[in-house]
DNA sequence: TCTCCAATCCCCTTTTTGGGGGAGTAAACA
DNA sequence: TGTTTACTCCCCCAAAAAGGGGATTGGAGA
């Protein structure tokens, strides 16, 4: 399954640090001194593995060291090769983006992990950055940018776009709908109404009828219609 | 931009038929003889891309003409290029999916493309297979099946997963939602009621309401907040 | 040609929603 | 300790939606 490809070892490496020791004479020994940047790839997509796979070849100072189709095997593929760096999906199957955060960051705080995914929905970004996640990255990105990111990352920081973190930003200072109101939002979903909600929930329409009222002063939005709209494109409920 | 990967030339070819006529001495005569499948990728996420581009590398018979990152990229270069074959997500800034596929299609009638995108919502499929495409992929899906996939078109067939062959066809028995009525579903999941919807499509508020009723029909739904989540899970509405 | 159907408009009734309030409890937080 | 906040429940009332019926037009297809 694993591709193995071999790295074409272009020398690209070190552009930041100019060090201004130029060794004219480049010995072979040196390349122990210099371990590379191990990166585990976690996403459901083979091609776009691929493709990860391939860009990071370009890089001397990195090396895939595993592949991941879903979330179970991240999680197993972690603990068996202890990554420097991951690059994760949200959106997988077996286990998501957010669990394989979680169940990894209670073996190792420090871990680096980068979410590498295609949806911007506020609340996805949200769960993943508080769940530990140190980049947050949509997969349009440039390929300069993805490589910068796990340098940064690599090297004990973040890196997150900023109109991504505009948005977490954003939802610090909004308030958060709260999880009953989800439970609300998603039977609002199925077409239920109040009265129906309250019998799922075991509560009165009335009290429904609240939390609904709330959920509209939250999402800024004054119909179930819109509240449904607005909560499937921040990632609220899923669809 | 495009990446100019030299591809390795490994004989994995014809690998379908094992015509048994093992010729030791490769002759170098035999490449212009046999020219390769040029393949127009169009997507929007450079990842994705530089994996079709590595992928497709490993295959002596075919070659990347070009990558566009958008819609009008992609017509532009279709024209260019004239591929034998284009990889082509439906989700694309500046132009849609749907639309490159109609306005190459104006051009050349012959034109196979092939759909490789991450939504599986029923309505994505029927419209790119409508407006002509001749393959429908996920994006899930491992390298094996895409390269057939693609040699299958480029022979003149057609490739459609089962699972998604069976959403289709179930799209042919079920009634289909009319232009009108998705106009209607739009305005719904921004939360207008039917009076401004009615404003908005210069049509009276009980017209809207028969629109409403025939959509809550045709969804099998019965309140505009379950029809709203409906129509987005389907692909009717974006969101 | 005739039929089907999308699109437009209308009637009726009952139920639900949306917009105002207010208010008590328990838990979390400063 | 006091304050906030989520959750629960209640009131009233106007507007909208839901569900039922029917009717006309014009175009596409059998």
């Amino acid at each position: 399954m694993t591709s193995k490809k071999k790295v074409a070892t272009k020398s690209k490496r070190s552009g930041r640090k100019p060090t201004s020791a130029p060794k004219k004479t480049p010995k072979v020994k040196d390349t122990p001194k210099k371990p590379r940047i191990g990166i585990l790839i976690a996403d459901d997509h083979s091609v776009l593995r691929q493709g990860l796979v391939s860009l990071i070849g370009f890089e001397a100072d990195m090396m895939v060291v595993g592949e991941a189709g879903n979330g179970r095997e991240a999680v197993d593929l972690w603990k068996q090769h202890r990554p420097d760096v991951m690059l994760l999906d949200l959106r997988m199957p077996e286990l998501d983006g957010v669990g394989v955060i979680k169940q990894i960051r209670a073996d190792d705080e420090n871990t680096r992990i980068i979410v590498l995914t295609t949806f911007d929905g506020d609340e996805d970004i949200y769960r993943a950055i508080h769940a530990g996640a140190k980049g947050y990255l949509l997969k349009d990105v440039p390929r300069e940018a993805l490589i910068d990111c796990i340098r940064r990352v690599h090297a004990g920081g973040t890196c997150v776009p900023v109109h991504l973190a505009d948005k977490l930003a954003e939802r610090v200072r909004g308030e958060s709908v709260s999880e009953r109101e989800i439970d609300v939002l998603r039977l609002m979903a199925k077409g239920k109404s109040n009265k129906e909600i309250g019998s799922a929930l075991f509560i009165s329409g009335g009290t429904v009828k609240s939390h609904v009222k709330s959920i509209f002063a939250k999402l800024k939005v004054n119909s179930r219609a819109e509240a449904v709209a607005n909560a499937a494109h921040r990632g609220l409920i899923q669809l």
